[in-house]
DNA sequence: TCAATTTATGACAGTTTGGTGACAATTAAA
DNA sequence: TTTAATTGTCACCAAACTGTCATAAATTGA
């Protein structure tokens, strides 16, 4: 995860003063003054925290933000905002707007909350490097299993997040409906058939190991069992 | 805490189709088509979670939410609206809306949302790891049974459901009825002949330790005994 | 842009659980 | 002891659930 933020501001003034104070501050600021203009370089930086001026004159702020969420889910969305209108925050809530600054505020205020956000954001992605079960080893932060045989496995997105949640709660059975939530959030609904895939997925690469297994529990769910024979 | 959950919604056809499909889930879903209706039957079942359509004709929703605010508190309040105005979604939270659901929505999406808040209020998912009773091991999470010889044994829906049932009330007379209300729920009719199948798997393994026992009180049920001789 | 990969879904086959009736065994009551 | 009711056992079945596959759609990368 880098450490840029995307700070978009329409106007001039408010914007530069934001920008050189943070820059001074040794944060990686992006400036862009039109929705158009942060849309690109939002693509282009993939920031961690947007701070994102609600009145904007080209195109509503909310807007701006819904379709960088719809884009990506992992960046924190910080707006900033004279409005103090329970109705728009409400919204801005909802499209999963970590925190509200209303106008006038402390640079001092903002300082702090963006490096507590970056923080956190550190401390979520430390990740184990390698973990260890059965014969096989797994390795989050690239994606990779090792499987009994010694061949490196690449994963995709969903089998990093189906393999996490149950390495959570090695041999406890985990139904499809937490899958979908914890794995797929609350908006995606795939069906059963799609789960029982990355099981397969799962189970091919596990059971090279044979104290892995992967059991079925009929009406309820999956468990990743790990037994301790030799 | 019970499970129960009132659904107010005036369009027919629509409350019929998301009763049939929730209480397909395994959820205890009334239905209540007016507001009047309603509120007789909140008194009635003391719901743990209210699903409320905005738009009722005989009195605005808004107000019946309020008055079964007033009435209870330890309830959680979901409001299912057409409406995407802010304004009301604003109200609504203040009379303590857990959260909206705008039409259309997913069937799917209901069920996940209302599976979490029952969870969330469930002690039973503070379930423990390990119960041991007798020489046995059972780890419900796992939805296994380790018995007197050691040997892990895997537990089917119905076979946990009831073993959580006896272990619930060691030693006391369990009766049929009581387990086809607990284990099945109100809409299963399972005949005694089931039941008793039941019985004989629990004992199979059960029997292995000679301390346990599950004693039948002819015409009235079933009893695990767990005796403390050495 | 096109190709490759990942994710999603429907059809269909294979399995299992849970359910049931027949009948034997057991218990309680008469 | 006889009888009636209840329970135990068994074989078997159907519905429900899962596995597998082919294929489509969406996303990503070149």
């Amino acid at each position: 995860m880098n450490r840029d933020i995307l700070l978009v501001e329409d106007e001039k003034n408010l914007g530069i003063t934001l920008k050189d104070f943070l820059d001074s501050k040794g944060f990686n600021i992006s400036l862009a003054t039109t929705a158009k203009e942060a849309k690109k370089v939002f693509e282009r930086i993939l920031p961690s925290i947007v701070i994102l001026d609600i009145g904007l004159p080209d195109g509503n702020g909310l807007e701006l933000a819904k379709s960088f969420r719809y884009a990506r889910k992992d960046f924190v969305l910080l707006f900033l905002t004279a409005l103090n209108d329970p109705a728009t925050r409400l919204e801005g809530f909802e499209i999963g707007a970590e925190d509200y600054i209303s106008k006038p505020f402390e640079l001092k205020e903002l300082q702090l909350r963006l490096s507590n956000i970056l923080s956190r954001q550190d401390e979520t992605s430390k990740a184990p490097d390698e973990i260890i079960f059965g014969k096989l080893s797994y390795y989050p932060k690239r994606y990779e299993v090792k499987d009994a045989q010694g061949k490196v496995i690449s994963l995709s997105q969903k089998e990093v997040g189906i393999l996490n949640w149950f390495l959570k709660k090695p041999g406890e059975v985990i139904s499809r409906d937490e899958l979908i939530e914890n794995v797929w959030g609350q908006d995606a609904f795939p069906s059963n058939r799609t789960i029982d895939n990355f099981i397969v997925k799962l189970r091919k690469w596990c059971e090279t190991d044979d104290s892995l297994r992967i059991t079925t529990i009929r009406g309820v769910g999956y468990a990743l069992e790990i037994s301790q024979e030799r």
